[in-house]
RNA sequence: GCGCUCAUAGCUCAACGGAUAGAGCACUUGACUACGGAUCAAGAGGUUGCAGGUUCGAAUCCUGCUGAGCGCACCA
């Protein structure tokens, strides 16, 4: 029995006493059943009790004892409690427990895929990071969570576009391009330009496309490095992130919204919703409308369209494009713009509460020999993606970057995460599920395959439990990591479970010894590996991380 | 000055308003004639920054305070 039917069967059970008139209450759309931290409290427990006691009018152990009493009817219900202040203590039988293991296995690839977010059209924007250089650490983050999160809200149901938006407009681009200019004519870089080796790389490799670009007026050179510098940066950063696992659906580019008008449409939408006025020869949105400090200009009293205004009908460019729900995930030097970019949504008519939500991931430090590692030698004082991937490798660079909340600052010690030690959490996971493969193997050369005739009443023991209640968390973390947007949970899931993993095999033989027998028990265990060895697997791919077979 | 985020074991971090706040590392003590010891078991380690409030119940929600990071452009 998995939680979802057991919740389900709670459920019936109050619905059931209702009919019989021994509870007056409306009946709740779900209740909670969750897994004990401790195991005396049985398998699984439900506090629907306490909270069904006030609206009943009855004492919560008194509606816990006639809740009791019907699900004790239910086969599969080995015995139930009632505890502290009414708390529903579930114990199953072995059969019915084991018999998860026979669904996940059977289930395969899509055990814990669900529907919770079923047919919610979100974009998911993420990393977005200027293409005037390499990502940075804090994209890396991004990467490694919007990624995650991208993989966790498929496996939700959600219909899910994963999106970069390139700045590719602007004066940011016109800088970057007169870097690229003074680095190949073996000038200065201008101030507030753009240092560090990749500037040299690209324009040697813009000169060496174009050789006669050194001689053309300095104007036109400045358009070869702006438009060949772009496309050559841009290339650079889709190539870091595919090594980094992160496909994205879409790169969106900024340039397209000023060239298509869109952004002049937008503010003629945003006007139509009366939100725009115009004040010193500035046009405005009245983001205050909504709660944002202050009123943001649109267009200035110049006639240049600010990057707000490219904000607003990107937005608004998501929201024609079908997606519901815009997920924004921003660096924690960003945080001052949740409140215009909600408000803008609002003055589209929107719900700002609904239609957007925006993300902050804090910072992330590195850590080497207990110094924090700041420079770069690609490109000067910051560090990039491919540093960190050399450093660390993608694996517990996107692990360790995703098992954290988005809300800690967190610091990437280099040492550790080189290091195979238990402090290394991805190499814990990793080792669980090798381990299963080596097991698998064995079997193979000891001519053992896993029998059809599956006796889950044989998946007895305490540890054996431990882990089939782990595997029936798994949707749940699933559809918890989707609707709060937290992959971290899914990594802390995962460790939970390669722990039960580990205990199980420490006291649980699943191959025969010397001469012994195949048994029964033999063939249930390898069903309980070969259920546990999945699940890993399904996680650690929504992690964008390799489930290794030997290490 | 205003705002956002954070504060949990010596360290790095968890904990959809639920029972005795958990892991790993480090520390102490154990388990290899062994399906992978990159593992496991036991011990010790906490006034969840401080003070109030909400309720059957608060690390979690509300208010105030302290401390840290970041942000407050007709910049992008």
């Amino acid at each position: 029995m998995t939680p979802a039917e057991l919740s389900q069967a709670v459920l019936v059970a109050v619905s059931a006493a209702v009919e019989a008139g021994e509870l007056t209450v409306a009946v709740p759309e779900h209740v909670t059943v969750e897994r004990p931290k401790n195991r005396d409290h049985g398998d699984y427990a439900t506090n629907v009790a306490l909270q069904l006691a006030k609206p009943a009018g009855m004492p919560p152990r008194a509606v816990a004892e006639l809740l009791a009493a019907r699900l004790r009817e239910i086969t599969g219900v080995a015995k139930v409690d009632i505890a502290g202040p009414g708390f529903m203590n579930i114990t199953l039988d072995a059969a019915t427990q084991g018999e998860l293991a026979r669904t996940i296995v059977e289930a395969g690839e899509a055990y814990g895929r669900n529907e919770a977010l079923k047919g919610l059209k979100i974009n998911l924007e993420f990393v977005s990071a200027n293409p005037t250089g390499p990502i940075h650490i804090g994209g890396v983050r991004w990467a490694a969570v919007g990624d995650s999160l991208g993989r966790i809200l498929k496996a939700t149901g959600a219909d899910v576009t994963t999106e970069y938006y390139l700045n590719d407009a602007g004066v940011q681009i016109t800088k970057f391009a007169a870097s690229l200019q003074a680095a190949a004519n073996g000038r200065e870089v201008p101030e507030g330009g753009y240092v560090g080796e990749y500037i040299v790389d690209i324009a040697k490799a813009i000169t060496e496309g174009a050789p006669g670009v050194l001689d053309l007026p300095e104007d036109e050179q400045l358009q070869v490095f702006r438009t060949e510098g772009l496309k050559l940066m841009v290339a650079e950063i889709k190539r870091s992130m595919d090594e980094f696992g992160v496909h994205f659906d879409t790169y969106f580019s900024e340039k397209t919204l000023h060239d298509s008008g869109a952004v002049e449409q937008a503010i003629t939408r945003l006007r139509e919703q009366g939100h725009v006025f115009d004040q010193d020869g500035a046009i405005w949105l009245r983001t205050t409308d909504f709660g944002d400090d202050k009123d943001r200009v649109l267009i200035k009293a110049d006639g240049e369209t600010t990057y707000f205004a490219a904000d607003a009908a990107y937005y608004l460019s998501k929201r024609d494009r079908g997606s519901e729900v815009s997920v924004y995930m921003l660096g924690a030097d960003h945080h001052g713009y949740v409140n215009r970019l909600k408000a803008i949504a609002a003055c589209a008519g929107d719900d700002m509460d609904r239609n957007i939500e925006v993300k902050i991931g804090q910072f992330v430090k590195m850590l080497r020999d207990g110094e924090e590692v700041r420079m770069s030698k690609r490109a000067g004082n910051i560090i990039t993606i491919d540093d960190v991937v050399d450093w660390i490798g993608v694996d517990a660079a996107r692990y360790t970057l995703a098992r954290s909340s988005t809300d800690s600052t967190i610091t990437l010690d280099i040492n550790i995460l080189t290091s195979q030690t238990n402090e290394n959490r991805v190499f814990y996971v990793q080792y669980a599920h090798a381990r299963m493969s080596s097991l698998h193997r064995k079997a193979e050369e000891l001519g053992i395959t896993r029998s059809t005739e599956f006796k889950p009443e044989l998946l007895a023991t305490e540890w054996e439990a431990d882990l089939l209640g782990q595997l029936g968390e798994f949707p749940r973390v699933i559809a918890a990591a989707g609707e709060l947007r937290e992959p971290h949970r899914v990594a802390r899931y995962l460790e939970d479970l390669a722990g039960a993993y580990h205990r199980f095999w420490d006291n649980c033989q699943v191959l025969p010894k010397g001469d012994e027998e195949v048994t029964d028990l033999t063939h249930a265990r390898l069903w309980l590996v070969e259920a546990t060895r999945t699940v890993l697997a399904n996680g650690l791919d929504l992690l964008g991380v390799s489930a290794p077979e030997r290490m």
